[in-house]
RNA sequence: CGCGGGAUGGAGCAGUUGGUAGCUCGUCGGGCUCAUAACCCGAAGGUCGUUGGUUCAAGUCCUUCUCCCGCAACCA
């Protein structure tokens, strides 16, 4: 009857210009804790990952390792693989975009928009930097100049085709107003409306001719096509879409959910819809933008992401412990921050000390009170009736949380159950009844009675643990004796109270979650971080010998000692300072992104380092000649002064 | 006045339609002994960023300001 018992859920597609950090972990585990959950609830699910194998970055990349960009991504793709096995993840479908049949449907879109007047050829405006070949925006910049080779660029125009984003704009409007669910968090609804929607949108770039590793454009072999259409298109070519079989398009199609991450929401919410409107295909349902894991309080870098290798980390703890982690830690739709303290807490905290210990106690006293066999007379009193209200309701919570992605909430209704059990056996001290049992046959029915609320307590925790953990509910079974039981331990069953069969037998197992000791751990952590930073460091300096320049080179840059005449603000920008300089006799006026660390009092009086000849140019209207030297990590920033008393004017050399 | 988010006990966070401020971790004290030195109970600790206002009543609504974080702009 109901035809949309289907469930087709994704993550973003990866850019495998590196391995995959903790951060894409983060997304994929989510996406598939609710695939999972799905599975269970009988949903015919389909949940889809993937690699975004093409662009520049992955042709240079490959360049500079001397290999071929397939064979480049080839790797990290089984890296990726490897990992999401190892993070026990159950996508259905992995596509990358140098699948053939992703490129034919890429290919048959292209050209259909195209013939269809969606796409049309004109110039692409841009700054070029002709030795790298290619097109930056005035963001990519680094101090003006390209941020791959640091040669000046230049504006420059190159033919290009291009989406009629424009045309999209109020019907986009005017959908996303109407379906106030599309954009979740809903903050992010907002923000794509004022920053982008309102204000107007302009059409996009979807071709390039300034490199090749890209999908061919079929009636134009000077360009390939550029990142939107190819990208983001997978979400249906991975059905079928454009070939000669669409039947899973047809039976999936459109989604239930794009999981993605906060930065890309754009992308999703915009982009995307314009083409399937293009297309005259049904929009997804939901686009949710989740935030993002912070390490030191900033985003998740390629460099500080190999620190946390989530490879290590599953070695060490084990998926199941990780993937609570990050389910559990982060409120999903907010940015939460990583630290392996947080981790270790978490895993001690509420894996070993509640749920691990909540097993073993209950194993080891149904052992030692009744041969490990559960008596079939028993008591319950009004307590058992509390308990088993309680556990109704959690499971209430925990779907209501699950079908609304809230993972961190619907963990923490499932723990209210292991803390109500740990509390209910203080409150009924099994151990008191345990002395009589041999004299006090009501003792011996009301000790029946615990063990029994106990152990089923248990069962249903192991079932609705298992879309975040799907190890540990094996394990549990093992120990209470329900292995094999599949008829005991489905999802509706935890819905249930009361099926754990007496005469069930139970056995005595490892510890499911060892304690981990804070110190110790720490400081082997500490330790791994540094001997990665260590490794990582020279390969990079390895791998790209070919930036040495010569002292000719060198010689080329013109520098001098400079001394600070005046420095004022430059109205609306809240990092540029105008600066007057001496230059032992010479007057030059510079202007610099310095406002965020340094006043214009600050400034006044020191001695700075100043390229001389430096082409001019204008910031926000204000000439500028020249630019003065600071170092950068990150947000901090000081500038690069004079050691030691030395007139301005003096060269540097 | 570019857009949006945030400011709540030591840390990290909840606080729906306004009605005595909660949770987790940490700290201190107690209990228990089945258990992975785990579990249970209790206590200390907050003028809920600032100003003014609406109201019988405001963390919760309106207003002033300050600070932080994203995005945008911008970083010669």
């Amino acid at each position: 009857m109901d035809k949309k018992n289907t469930y087709y859920i994704t993550t973003p597609i990866y850019y495998p210009s590196g391995n995959m950090h903790i951060g894409h972990s983060y997304t994929t585990v989510a996406a598939d804790t609710e695939a999972r959950y799905r599975r269970l609830k009988g949903q015919d699910v389909m949940f889809l990952t993937g690699t975004d194998e093409h662009g520049q970055k992955i042709q240079r990349k490959a360049q500079e390792k001397g290999v071929t960009p397939k064979a480049y991504v080839d790797e990290i793709v089984a890296n990726t693989k490897e990992l999401w096995k190892i993070l026990d993840i159950s996508n259905d479908k992995f596509i990358r975009t140098t699948d053939d049949f992703h490129v034919k449907a890429v290919q048959k879109i292209f050209k259909q928009l195209y013939d269809q007047g969606d796409i049309y050829k004109s110039e692409y405006e841009g700054l070029y930097c002709t030795p790298c070949e290619s097109f930056w925006t005035e963001t990519q910049l680094v101090d003006g100049k390209c941020p791959d080779c640091g040669r000046p660029v230049e504006k420059t125009k190159e033919e290009s085709y291009f989406f009629r984003l424009s045309k999209y704009q109020d019907r986009l409007i005017e959908y996303i107003e109407s379906h106030p669910d599309f954009i979740q968090p809903t903050s992010r609804k907002n923000e794509m409306l004022n920053n982008f929607l309102r204000p107007g949108l302009s059409d996009l770039c979807v071709s390039r001719t300034t490199f090749d590793w890209g999908i061919p454009v079929t009636f134009d072999d000077k360009h390939v096509v550029y990142v939107w259409v190819d990208a983001l298109s997978n979400y249906i070519s991975a059905l079928g879409y454009g070939s000669e079989d669409d039947s899973y398009f047809k039976k999936y199609w459109p989604a239930q959910v794009h999981l993605v991450g906060k930065e890309i929401v754009r992308f999703h919410t915009i982009i995307w819809p314009a083409i399937l409107m293009a297309l005259d295909l049904p929009l997804p349902e939901q686009v949710y933008g989740h935030g993002w894991l912070l390490i030191d309080g900033g985003k998740m870098s390629k460099s500080k992401g190999n620190v946390v290798d989530p490879r290590v980390l599953c070695a060490k703890y084990g998926s199941d412990a990780i993937r609570y982690f990050l389910l559990r830690e982060v409120p999903f739709g907010a940015d939460g921050s990583f630290t392996n303290e947080a981790l270790i807490n978490r895993i001690n905290a509420d894996l070993a000390n509640d749920l691990g210990n909540l097993v073993s106690r209950s194993v080891s006293m149904q052992l030692k009170y009744f041969g490990g066999v559960q008596p079939a007379d028993y008591t319950v009193t009004d307590l058992e009736a509390e308990i088993h209200d309680l556990f109704k309701e959690i499971f209430t919570k925990a779907e209501e949380n699950l079908n609304a992605l809230q993972f961190p909430t619907a963990l923490t209704e499932i723990w209210k159950g292991v803390s109500r059990l740990n509390k209910y056996i203080d409150e009924t001290a099994p151990w008191v009844l345990a002395k009589e049992i041999e004299t006090n046959e009501e003792s011996r029915k009301r000790l029946a009675g615990v063990m029994y609320t106990l152990l089923e307590g248990i069962r249903i925790i192991s079932i609705l643990i298992e879309p975040f953990m799907p190890r540990t509910p094996e394990k549990i079974w093992a120990q209470i004796g329900l292995s094999g039981k599949s008829d005991l331990t489905a999802w509706e069953q935890a819905n249930v109270w009361g099926l754990y069969p007496v005469g069930t037998t139970v056995e005595k197992g490892e510890a499911l979650f060892p304690r981990i000791d804070m110190k110790t751990e720490m400081e082997a952590l500490e330790k791994l971080e540094a001997e990665m930073k260590k490794a990582a460091a020279p390969k990079e300096e390895a791998q790209e010998p070919d930036n040495l320049i010569t002292i000719e080179d060198f010689a080329k840059v013109q520098m001098k000692v400079a001394q600070v005449l005046a420095a004022e603000k430059v109205e609306g920008a809240d990092k540029l300072l105008k600066l007057q300089l001496d230059l032992g006799g010479e007057t030059r006026q510079v202007v610099s992104g310095i406002a965020k660390q340094y006043s214009p009092e600050d400034m006044i009086g020191k001695k700075v380092v100043l390229i001389t000849n430096l082409k001019p140019a204008k910031l926000r209207g204000i000439e500028s000649q020249g630019m003065i030297l600071a170092a950068t990590k990150g947000k901090k920033l000081t500038l690069v002064t004079i050691d030691g008393d030395i007139p301005a004017g003096a060269e540097i050399s």
